[in-house]
DNA sequence: CTTGACATTACAGCCAGATGGAAGGTGTAC
DNA sequence: GTACACCTTCCATCTGGCTGTAATGTCAAG
């Protein structure tokens, strides 16, 4: 299939793709006798892992190195596997925050709500965040290795 | 409070929190008589709360328009309600994928045990994702509209 | 009265992750 | 045979969110 067919089925750019291979992150595709990138089934689950492992918070490079397991001996599956486990571990953290944030936001939502509109021009009633709002929340949450990807990354 | 004390206790940089100033993410502190801004309490849960909903994928425009909801009538309320419940929405979702994802990196690091570390050499055998791993999972997640926060942002 | 940690401003630079555009080749449908 | 979508490479640019640097000011402790 061409880059256009691909990057449709698996819901990216197909500047994506390209960058993607240019970074290593994807292995370079047959080519037809015209140039064009021919890519197989596989590349579809292949882009579709990237998507969901950048959803968890991995950076490319990280995907590239966990896709990238075969051929580098010991040391590096080992530093792979490392990777994965205390990538988890963050993960599991992370989703804790989120939970709990998400609830806040629902809290936010329903005052906001509860607001007599007429009271949203009065400055001082619609302050949506007020003292007190998060407490019991972010207390000690330390995601600091977690990182998600970059700007544009929608989840 | 000063701005160093501010920033350790809500576990950010000072250039973050000038920076956040700067794009009018936290209102324009006091100034102590020397020039120096002066916080209160409030600013500390201010940017808690930018934190942990900046986790969950809200940009910091996004907060911006959440935390300053007052004094801008009617319309801006209800379209915050709107981001902030659609917010939710995309949320739940994403929530679902990376705990599918999740899963998902767990499988594949008990694999990448399981493998004889000798194999790791040959080509043919260590390749940690293959056809087949993302089975069931991707399919159909639509989570487009959600983003997350800028590169070096951490979880 | 100097050292050292802190503060100020202004402005440039960095990074991941794309995204855009120019200039040109390909291929199929009408 | 020409429109038109789609492909190619190369290179520049954008975005969000910081982060660094320089040049300078403030202030409490020893």
């Amino acid at each position: 299939m061409k880059i256009g067919e691909l990057a449709s089925r698996a819901g990216v750019g197909t500047k994506t793709i390209r960058y993607y291979e240019e970074i290593g992150l994807i292995p370079e595709p047959e080519r037809t006798p015209n140039g064009y990138r021919d890519y197989d089934e596989f590349a579809v689950e292949r882009l579709r892992f990237i998507r969901d492992a950048q959803a968890t918070g991995l950076s490319l490079t990280e995907i590239a190195s966990i896709l990238d397991l075969r051929g580098h001996g010991e040391g590096t599956c080992f530093h792979v596997i490392d990777l994965l486990e205390r990538h988890i571990d963050d993960l599991d953290r992370h989703l804790e925050t989120l939970h709990k944030t998400r609830d806040q936001l629902v809290t936010l939502t329903e005052r906001a709500k509860g607001l007599d509109p007429e009271d949203c021009t009065d400055p001082n009633r619609c302050q949506t965040i007020t003292p007190g709002i998060n407490v019991g929340v972010s207390a000690g949450m330390k995601t600091d290795h977690l990182h998600v990807a970059g700007h544009p990354s929608r989840f």
